[in-house]
DNA sequence: GCACGATACATAGCTACACACAGTATGTCA
DNA sequence: TGACATACTGTGTGTAGCTATGTATCGTGC
């Protein structure tokens, strides 16, 4: 083993949750979350995400039309809520979509593997 | 919708398949395969992935202790074989449960986003 | 023998994004 | 008032997929 095997390991398990990170995220946006929420959410649910992540992938999201955003301040400090648009909801579900598929298709080539 | 529509989605496809091509390369690995081919019998199990992406893909893995390579001249041109390492078992094997654990926990949160 | 196409591999440059790290701001409580 | 929790923002680094391009060998037809 060249490199150290803990870390390649790891970074191998990192990379592959990279790419479900925005699912997971836009999975829980149906209704009104603001990101330090949300976050605490899907690391109750199994699916802990950087703040440094989230923050930018939320950003992200909304600059290209999945999300809307606004400030409330209510009770507490000042937060953004975010809830996925209309043209989200449609990506959301063709992302779905395509995440079953792609779920089928490596379970069919683990299976072979064997 | 700020910006192109059907590149947002495809990219937000792309990314969603991104760590994937690891675990599926690795998958097709417990024999001896070479690139050319492994490609063709990804693409032929849903699973296309760029010659780009492949090789280098491959190179790295090896570098990291994943897979053994050897070149044969047999019949055609020469063909680089590779074939998952010892350590590649072990680490495989932890990314198949690793990627088991994570299809759950997508599901679970899908499941909530209805 | 040569040209062409298929097979087979390699890599530089670019883009995108997660993570680490650090900083800012507001509200609450002792 | 200061400390802490809540809440958000932004920069730099590292990694990996894709695009584009190039190299090399083999097989076949002329």
């Amino acid at each position: 083993m060249q490199k150290n095997s803990p870390d390649v390991a790891f970074r191998l398990e990192q990379e592959l949750r990279r790419g479900v990170l925005m699912l997971a995220v836009l999975s829980q946006l149906r209704k009104d979350q603001y990101g330090y929420s949300l976050r605490q959410l899907l690391d109750a649910k199994g699916m802990a995400i950087e703040e440094g992540t989230l923050y930018p992938l939320l950003r992200r999201m909304e600059e290209q039309g999945l999300l809307h955003s606004e400030w409330k301040i209510e009770d507490g400090p000042p937060r953004r809520y975010y809830r996925r648009s209309r043209d989200g909801e449609k990506i959301y579900r063709g992302l779905a979509t395509q995440w079953r598929g792609l779920v089928a298709t490596v379970e069919g080539l683990m299976e072979e593997s064997k």
